[in-house]
DNA sequence: AAAACACCTTGACTTAAGTCAAATTTGGCT
DNA sequence: AGCCAAATTTGACTTAAGTCAAGGTGTTTT
């Protein structure tokens, strides 16, 4: 059992380290502290809806949420995952309109919220914050270019390659990653269908380019998949 | 033949009608005028390349520009298309990385260009800018989000309908629209090429949704249109 | 431990959309 | 008017990726 001084510190200090409040006096994310809403999610649980008003923005204080769009005949496209640390849905709590995708929990996920008015209003007074969200939209637009790209201009296999290569990188480039999301996840972050995924690791590992144990993937050959990423066909050893 | 002074005259009136210098003081746009510099490119020129450094941002002054990626075997896909008074590369701008796609003039076009120091330097001492750069993210952020899931999700008749759709839209609703783009273009920006669109049209029209004469589109059936544009299928009219 | 479940894989098939090549049309330019 | 180049259309073909249905694998629950 914690106090509510313990639990508004602890806050405080989960707050400061987030990309969004950084750099703000303290004083400030005190005052942010008190506004922000707590929220739990349950697994696979729906935060928010395409189309909804949009009453505010979210920080993930501890969990994971995927953003994503769904067609009609319910392919689901992952526009971003986020892990604890991130915001979402701010571009609908800027401009008041309503979201532009779905939100759900991919596990058991809570978050911080903040509506509406109180983030419009303290954007007016923080200069800081305003900077941050600027990058913080300047990040994603870049991103969604290379979305764009992907599923305009590349194949499976080549998405494929350059996530696989995206997530070495980012364990220092070890040839032995974890995917930390499930296949069907996976393909619904790179645009495709769980089937075809399936096949292209299945030929992935048959070219002898990787090696797959579950969600634990080895990269054989980096080079061939470096050129796969960057829209070469597999051509088999030969 | 115009005086220096009448120049930059026309130069303040047309900045203060711009969406990115909105509201702010004409001392500002003042300053703002005299920093530009002026640029023209002809029908076709490459105004930068993707992966160039992002030395600046443009505004158009006159003409039309397209923002867009290339394949390595040549497929295009156009990220946004711009006209007089809109503005591009800001992401590159602000955040002093390399341009994230490319653009080119799709006639003779001018533009005023600022560098990359001069406008972050502005924006620190001008919140107003600072919203106005917000707001026109938000917005790109808004158009991807409904690009990627154009292409990871709909077909290409249901694209091409929403597309229609929206030209009419901002036509007042008319049911004639002009089409501003050649139909390579067109294709480009749906994510598909001038032979599937050919295609399409052809289908579109013998299923009595429309009639195509050059660059002159008459919708006769906006509900089957909009129906389709929802992800539903072509029905023959039966 | 069995059942129930979610997830993943595989096979056979369909299909939308891309490729390549050849007309045909269009529009701009002396 | 007439010519050229570019844009568009059409046809025949290929192919990547999706669908549907059936198994398989593993894991949690009772």
């Amino acid at each position: 059992m914690v106090s509510v001084s313990e639990f508004l510190n602890d806050l405080q200090a989960f707050l400061a380290k987030t990309q969004l409040w950084q750099g703000l006096s303290s004083d400030c994310i005190d005052l942010v502290a008190k506004i922000a809403v707590l929220k739990t999610y349950g697994k696979g649980e729906l935060i928010f809806s395409e189309g909804e008003a949009g009453r505010g923005f979210f920080i993930i204080r501890s969990g994971r949420v995927k953003v994503f769009k769904v067609s009609p005949d319910g392919k689901e496209q992952i526009l971003h995952m986020f892990g604890a640390g991130e915001h979402f849905a701010e571009v609908a709590a800027l401009d008041g309109q309503c979201f532009p995708a779905s939100a759900a929990a991919l596990e058991s996920t809570t978050v911080l919220f903040f509506s509406r008015e109180a983030f419009v209003d303290f954007l007016q007074h923080h200069p800081t914050l305003v900077i941050n969200v600027l990058a913080s939209f300047a990040r994603r637009l870049r991103q969604f270019t290379q979305l764009i790209e992907a599923l305009s201009l590349k194949a499976v296999p080549c998405r494929l390659a350059a996530y696989l290569l995206a997530l070495s990188e980012q364990a220092n480039h070890a040839n032995t990653i974890h995917l930390d999301l499930t296949k069907g996840q996976l393909a619904a972050v790179i645009g495709t269908i769980p089937e075809t995924l399936s096949r292209v690791f299945l030929k992935l590992s048959q070219e002898g380019l990787l090696e797959l144990n579950g969600s634990q993937i080895t990269i054989l050959d980096r080079q061939q998949l470096k050129y796969l990423s960057l829209g070469g066909k597999i051509s088999d050893g030969r």
